[in-house]
DNA sequence: AATTTTTGTAAATATCCGCTTACAAAAATA
DNA sequence: TATTTTTGTAAGCGGATATTTACAAAAATT
């Protein structure tokens, strides 16, 4: 019997989580499947995190790690604030969509487990997310290529609901979605509010 | 004991569903927790129902009723596109913030029950009121109120996130919200894309 | 008043869930 | 090579779930 190490043992069941979910659905989340999906039996899972609860704040962290500070990273790069905020959207996006079924697992597991840490966790993820695109409007304001009378609040907030609305579409229309498309389409509309 | 007809008991369950989801959270809404929210026996709720599916089926059948009608209407009120889009956008919020608890439901149970039907079922609903969204965008273009070149496709998308993020914000925060403010700012932001 | 239908209960059902335990063997370390 | 640690399995645990069954009594109908 083939033997690995925990942090790739992790990591398989961490994308397993997501494989399951995206051609699944999140009913059939369960540990017993999980481990079918691995290759491995349920006790094994258990080895490599201690909890079912676990697996998702494993996977909450590597959000944090990688699309918050990617999107941190664009928030700050030394380029028009209105570049910065087509490819924030676009790299937000993208990111979603190479990453099927985190954004139903965040939402739905979250509802699901009445779990205080989980909930907090998926806040913070989107305050901050929040918090970084007011930063560029602000900062497209004193450029003067932004409406200095923008609440930047309500921008973000409107924002918000694009990654949501487009994982529903994903999810409900398993479309064949042109990414790059959306994500075009979207900044020109948006671009006629800040200015 | 006290008998009441099945038309009324299906009313008193379908309440309590959403009483539950937005008090207790999704998890606890057991046949069992709803039973004794309802304040009958477990079998009891399925002498109303013939299965949970059908207890949330029934709760879409509402939607389709209460709020699909009410924004159908709207969208053809003989005032103008502009304020039809207001009128329309709060009255959305509105039923979403007095119905706690159903886009939770919706979602969530949409997402995790991998039914055909229920998915169906939400994707009539969305995909309306994107062309009631569309329709009121072309009458403006017409009015010669909003913008010619606007993708209406695309303006829908956009709006249609608008109460996913505010019912995003309202679970997350319990947020004593303002729902007029919220409205109102929103459609300002909103009436700048569209003119 | 007698009968049928509707609405209720209590208890049991099979199934699934997350998780633990007892044990084996591979891999790493000494 | 001998020992310890890590990674695996098989079986089973208690508990929760949606649903069914057998039966009682209220309400409606005759």
């Amino acid at each position: 019997m083939e033997r690995k190490k925990t942090e790739i043992r992790r990591e398989e069941i961490k994308k397993a989580v997501l494989e399951i979910i995206a051609t699944e659905g999140v009913s059939k989340l369960s540990t017993r499947n999980l481990a079918k999906k691995v290759g491995l039996s349920e006790g094994a899972i258990f080895r490599h995190f201690q909890s079912k609860r676990d697996i998702l704040l494993g996977i909450m962290e590597d959000v944090k790690i990688d699309l918050q500070n990617t999107l941190r990273e664009i928030s700050i790069e030394l380029i028009p604030a209105e570049e910065r905020f087509h490819k924030f959207l676009c790299a937000h996006i993208n990111y979603l969509y190479k990453h099927q079924g985190i954004t139903i697992l965040l939402f739905s597991e979250a509802a699901h487990m009445n779990d205080f840490l989980i909930k907090e966790q998926l806040n913070g993820i989107l305050k901050e997310q929040k918090l970084l695109i007011s930063k560029i409007i602000r900062d497209g304001k004193s450029e003067g290529a932004f409406n200095k009378n923008l609440d930047e609040e309500m921008v973000a907030t409107l924002y918000s609901g694009i990654p949501l609305s487009f994982n529903v579409e994903t999810v409900l229309n398993k479309n064949k979605f042109n990414v790059k498309k959306f994500c075009a389409n979207m900044y020109n509309l948006l671009s006629s509010v800040l200015k």
